[in-house]
DNA sequence: TTTATATTTAACTTTTTAGTTAATTAACCG
DNA sequence: CGGTTAATTAACTAAAAAGTTAAATATAAA
C-alpha cells in the first residue's frame, strides 16, 4: 500500500530501520556511519535499501555533500503516525483506570469503608 | 521480525486492518461483521488473515460464543508503539515552534519591535 | 439427521521484501 | 592520471505477504 501512512508504519515495522532512526534522532550522519552497527548482520546495499525504505516514507532526508550523502531525521511522519494513534489513547487510559481501581480494590489502605474481606479466594 | 514493536507497526501498515481496528473502537464484532466492508474487495479468508495479523499482534483477542468469534480491541501494544514515538515529540515540537518563529516573523502584528525587514531575499 | 451459517484451513499463485555479490558512479587525493 | 573512498545500481535468490478457490470444521436449527 502507498498511502502515506501505510508507508510510515511499514518503514517503523522493522528493528534494524527504527535503530537507524534512533541514531538519527542524535544527530545527522552520513550511510558509512549509519551503517556501521549493522555491517556484522548485513552488507552495504541492504543498509542502502533500508534507507530507500525510510527515505520514500519521508522519515529521513539525504543531502550529499562530495561523496557522502548525510542524512536527518525528518519528524513530520512520525507526528501523524501518532496523530491517528491517538484515537486510541482513550483505550489505554481507560485499560489503566481500571487496573487503578482493582489495584486500589486489593490495597487494605486506609479509608478502605466498608466491604472488608472484599477479596476471597479466586483461583479454582 | 518478530519483536513485539515490529509485529505492531506491521499489523498497522495496512488500510485494511486499520479500519478494522477503527470499526472495533466502535465496539466488539464478529468476524462477519468486520468483514462486511470489504467483501466487494476481497474474500472472507483474506479477511480471517488479515484478522490473524491483528491478534498476532495482540492488538484484538477472539472469543467465541457458538459459531461467532467475537474480536474486541486491545490497546496496549498501541500504548507500547505511541511511547516508543514519544521519544521522538521533542523534533516535531521543535519543528513546530520553528514555523511558529517563522510565522510570528513574516506577520507585521503590534510588538513587531525593531528588525524591520526581517526578511531578506534568501535565494542565491 | 440433514441443512444452513460462521469461520478457518489447505493448497496454490503472484507480488513484494530482504538479502546477496558484482559492477558502476562520482568525488577526492596524491 | 590512477587509485581510493562512499554510495548506489543491477541482477539475482529466497522467503514472506496477500490474495485466490475449494474443502473442512463446528455449531445451530429444522
Amino acid at each position: 500500500m502507498n498511502d502515506h501512512l501505510s508507508l510510515t508504519f511499514n518503514a517503523l515495522a522493522d528493528p534494524t530501520r527504527r535503530a537507524m532512526l534512533n541514531q538519527l534522532s542524535r544527530g545527522e550522519a552520513n550511510v558509512s556511519e549509519l551503517a556501521k552497527p549493522f555491517l556484522k548482520d548485513m552488507s552495504l546495499p541492504a543498509v542502502t535499501k533500508h534507507l530507500k525504505v525510510l527515505e520514500k516514507a519521508g522519515l529521513i532526508t539525504k543531502t550529499r555533500e562530495a561523496q557522502w550523502r548525510s542524512c536527518k531525521l525528518n519528524s513530520a511522519p512520525l507526528k501523524e503516525a501518532t496523530d491517528w494513534m491517538e484515537q486510541y489513547r482513550i483505550f489505554w487510559e481507560e485499560s489503566l483506570d481500571r487496573l487503578e481501581v482493582y489495584l486500589k480494590s486489593i490495597t487494605n489502605n486506609k479509608k478502605s469503608k466498608g466491604k472488608k474481606n472484599g477479596i476471597k479466594k479466586q483461583r479454582k
